[in-house]
DNA sequence: GCGACAG
DNA sequence: ATCTTGTCGC
């Protein structure tokens, strides 16, 4: 069952465990996960994964099952890590980085859903959020820099269509990689970049389907 | 106590 | 995130 301060206690564990770079070598595959939900507690997750040169889908996988854990701010890897797992373990091709539909190192923990699932299974992972959770924000240099404890570790960036994207790392990846690799795959008029936009569609047509 | 609060 | 059709606009 699901202990709040248990959760808290794992995150600050796994925590210590992430690590910002080194990045991934030959990246060619690219991962997008995301999770819609039926209902409160019926959730499917899907995973896409898109060839980072010619941005065409070369495999796709899913997972879905009841979800009995509520969403909590900060404790989203607990709802949502299981079923997203899952759907990446069941694509037949092995992604160099996986983008997570949340945060990775913007979190008040330093474990985002992003990070948790890198750490956990030792990938490359990067964090892509609409909305803010945690973190100082700091405009230099004409970009938006987010902070943790004052350490570099991701960027605000404006979509084609002027809306806000929160990067950050979320395991063995930098700030700047992260940030590049999400703006290689931004297609415009798209505010999501095509991994994480794909498993987000597809996993809400799977989740309508079911009448 | 007040405000903030990924998906 | 989800409940929800059509509709106004770039």
């Amino acid at each position: 069952m699901f202990i709040h301060s248990r959760a808290l206690k794992l995150q600050r564990k796994l925590s210590e465990l992430v690590r910002i770079g080194p990045n991934p070598t030959n990246v060619e595959i690219v991962a997008g996960l995301d999770v819609s939900y039926r209902g409160k507690d019926f959730g499917v997750a899907v995973a896409v994964a898109i060839d980072r040169n010619t941005h065409k889908v070369l495999d796709c996988a899913a997972s879905r099952g009841k979800v009995d854990i509520p969403y909590v701010p900060g404790l989203l890897a607990f709802r949502e890590a299981a079923l997203m797992i899952a759907a990446l373990e069941s694509l037949s091709i092995k992604p160099d980085v996986v983008m997570v539909n949340g945060h990775g190192l913007a979190h008040p923990r330093k474990l985002g859903i992003a990070s948790h699932i890198g750490v956990v299974l030792n990938i490359s992972t990067i964090g892509i959020a609409r909305h803010y959770l945690y973190g100082k924000i700091v405009s230099e240099n004409s970009e938006n820099k987010i902070l943790i404890e004052d350490k570099l570790v991701g960027y605000v960036i404006r979509t084609p269509r002027g809306g806000k994207l929160y990067v950050t790392v979320g395991h063995r990846v930098t700030p700047d990689f992260a940030r590049r690799i999400t703006q290689e795959l931004l297609k415009p008029p798209f505010s999501l970049p095509e991994p994480i936009r794909l498993a987000d569609q597809i996993s809400r047509r799977i989740v309508r389907s079911y009448v």
